[in-house]
DNA sequence: CCTGACTGCCC
DNA sequence: ATTCTGC
DNA sequence: GCAGAATGGGCAGTCAGG
């Protein structure tokens, strides 16, 4: 640690001021050059003179642009033509726009769609080769060592000898209801002590989607064709309930079951639509639906960084409890305001300023935000034990004073009403 | 061996 | 994950 | 319409320090 800081410090004292801005936003992981996967995905296209359309493929089908990059120096496009899918080698997942309601979804499918329960859980894609099987998470991660159960019931269930699979994997209550989703992140991707867990929260595995059988690969195929090959090729697992309709009302009253359920919303899937790795497009769609809207007040704010440098950005909700007066914070968001708005934020909270503390602002409660959110979890970070998952501000209310927010007994009454749903560890 | 800060990834 | 912005 | 930026809560894992 001693040589560490010196080493730093005579970095540093050798530096000119602008070179030793840049050691430091390297040292803390803050250069923000904006270079991500689909700038490298470019480069690469450039560096061998491939259709950037060839290499974006390739990158979703290995998941991997390193790999790809290496196969096309060593074989060159023709093997970036060739790749198909792989067993083991897990694909990046399609991905899905959001639609406000099912209604919406028919629509922008032509007519008529599926509809599946959305469930909260983690989304999973299993490579089974006979015995063997693998279990990956939406990053790529390798989580098969995390889901026991998952992999013996895909051992069971699978009747074919090869598959790749797509599913949600949910922590389930002894009544089947499901758990709330922080329940299953004690779960996955777990490492030790595996076994005492498996027993404390049972997780169970919804089937949604095939992209390989037996030496042929289904991702060129449409939906609903995947998701009949699916229905012949398992048993004992169960696949998200499913809906195929053009009716509105139908379809909302699917919306509502699923709710009703303790389930998070519908996914609604393009009937003909193929298989597309990495793509968030129309294809699919998610609705869901967020709980009653909060009026909250603001008790704190924190500057901003990058485009928001020198903008109180990020915001602290607090409601009010009714037996002490007290305020307090059940959530932070950054969300919802446009720049100009949160510039005009930066300038009334300035002025509302009590302390500040590095980063932090701390001000009079004064400002109330129409606040709206997913999901009240249990907190051990906040000292009323619930935080707000997903926070967004939908409004400001400069027509209600501090006094008028909501109180923690109403968010206490709206984070019990879930369990009415779901079920409780 | 325990704690707290931090990272990475689930949503 | 959600939201807004710039192209 | 899309990619990119900014950043939420919670969890397991990792690492440094005591």
């Amino acid at each position: 640690r001693e040589r560490k800081d010196r080493l730093v410090e005579s970095l540093l004292g050798r530096a000119s001021p602008v070179e030793a801005k840049y050691l430091v936003k390297i040292m803390i992981g803050e250069m923000r050059t904006g270079f991500q996967e689909g700038l490298m995905e470019l480069a690469v296209s450039r560096a061998f003179s491939t259709p950037l359309e060839l290499v974006q493929k390739a990158s979703m089908l290995t998941g991997d642009i390193g790999e790809v990059a290496y196969l096309l120096k060593e074989h060159g496009e023709a093997a970036l033509s060739k790749l198909g899918l792989r067993l083991m080698r897990p694909l990046k997942p399609m991905l899905a726009q959001m639609a406000e309601s099912p209604r919406e979804a028919i629509e922008e499918h032509g007519g008529e769609t599926a509809f599946e329960y959305k469930l909260d859980g983690a989304r999973i894609q299993i490579h089974k080769v006979g015995e063997k099987v693998k279990v990956f998470s939406r990053r790529l991660t390798d989580v098969t060592d995390s889901l026991p159960e998952i992999v013996q019931a895909v051992r069971e269930g699978v009747k074919a000898h090869e598959a790749v699979l797509e599913g949600e994997v949910i922590a389930v209550g002894r009544d089947g209801h499901p758990l709330p989703f922080q329940h299953l992140m004690r779960r996955f991707r777990r490492v030790y002590e595996i076994e005492k867990m498996l027993r404390e929260i049972p997780v169970k595995l919804y089937l949604f989607d095939l992209l390989y059988v037996d030496g042929e690969s289904l991702i060129d195929e449409p939906y609903l064709e995947r998701r009949n090959r699916l229905s012949r090729v398992v048993e004992g697992i169960p696949l998200t309930e499913q809906l195929v309709t053009g009716n509105p009302a139908e379809a909302e009253r699917f919306f509502r079951k699923a709710l009703e359920e303790g389930h998070e919303g519908l996914m609604a899937k393009r009937l003909d639509s193929p298989y597309k790795p990495g793509v968030r497009g129309k294809h699919w769609l998610k609705i869901k639906e967020p709980l009653e809207p909060l009026d909250l007040v603001i008790t704190a704010a924190e500057y901003g960084y990058g485009r928001r440098h020198g903008w109180l950005s990020d915001y602290y909700l607090a409601a009010r409890d009714e037996e002490t007066g007290e305020f307090l914070v059940v959530g932070k968001t950054f969300k919802g305001l446009t720049d100009q708005e949160i510039i005009e934020m930066t300038e009334r909270l300035k002025r509302l300023a009590i302390m500040e503390e590095g980063n932090r602002v701390v001000v009079k409660p004064e400002i109330v935000v129409e606040v709206a959110y997913n999901e009240i979890q249990k907190s051990p970070k906040y000292k009323c034990g619930m935080a707000l998952r997903f926070a967004r501000i939908t409004r400001i209310r400069d027509d209600k004073s501090p006094e008028e927010v909501d109180t923690i007994q109403k968010v206490r009454k709206i984070y019990e009403k879930q369990f009415e749903k779901k079920a409780r560890l």
